[in-house]
DNA sequence: TTGATAATGATAACACAGTATCATAATAGC
DNA sequence: GCTATTATGATACTGTGTTATCATTATCAA
């Protein structure tokens, strides 16, 4: 990737400007604005070309295919509308101490932390 | 499902007496021992009937296919060692409060956490 | 014990997400 | 503006995980 294309300059506007991680088809319908005729496989394209070059990182949820942010955020955890099935950033609050529920041995690296509910659009329904 | 056969016996057994979450081939692996010649086709009938049945659950954890464990257990989170792969159950300690970093007008219906690390027996080595 | 039929094992088929192919279009250095 | 070459879009293909098919085997009520 070393061409700056229209189809790349729409694919990188909308995750930035989504302020919560959009899957593949997410990308590609919000990048067809600025961006018509675009194509999935343009979009995984420059998915993967934007993961290399660390412009965003990957967000993966349990049982569905990854979603994409804006890389540079500090530590967050996310929230998925079992709705509309949405995913939405969640800043602030993290985990307590975890050592006391950990068996003997074991060493923590990371952790994640997904909160199922309904977000304001469609808690209103 | 309305026989008990001994293939159905040895899954069941695998997954109670793992004490953790086990994939589709975990649970092979596992059952072949009280069934030899066990095929994965039965393995994912079996599960399926497991669940409907209520005596298993099955845990989805990012960017891997599901893996299952006895259900009827109190709310607890996972580790995954990210050298052996295996996840454990985790108990005890859970989420602080998490209103203050909601949006406003999300409603939390539950919660998961997926803790990294390494396990007790690989962070030995 | 027998016989109806449910379950099994091998493997073909499927679904889905993502990648490769390739002719055409767009970019950018000259 | 030309031209070399990269990127695109359409779509064929792939890989992984799971399900369907079907001949054979096992279960269990009578």
């Amino acid at each position: 990737m070393q061409r700056d294309t229209s189809q790349r300059r729409a694919i990188r506007r909308a995750l930035e400007e989504a302020g919560r991680p959009l899957g593949a088809l997410e990308v590609l319908e919000a990048s067809k604005g600025d961006a018509p005729g675009l194509g999935i496989a343009t979009v995984y394209r420059n998915i993967k070309a934007l993961l290399k070059a660390k412009e965003i990182s990957e967000v993966q949820l349990p049982g569905e295919p990854p979603r994409y942010e804006a890389a540079g955020k500090d530590h967050h955890h996310h929230f998925r509308c079992s709705r509309c099935e949405k995913v939405f950033e969640l800043g602030g609050a993290c985990l307590p101490d975890l050592k006391g529920s950990l068996p003997r041995g074991f060493k923590v690296v990371s952790h994640e932390v997904l909160v199922h509910g309904l977000c304001a659009v469609c808690a209103k329904k």
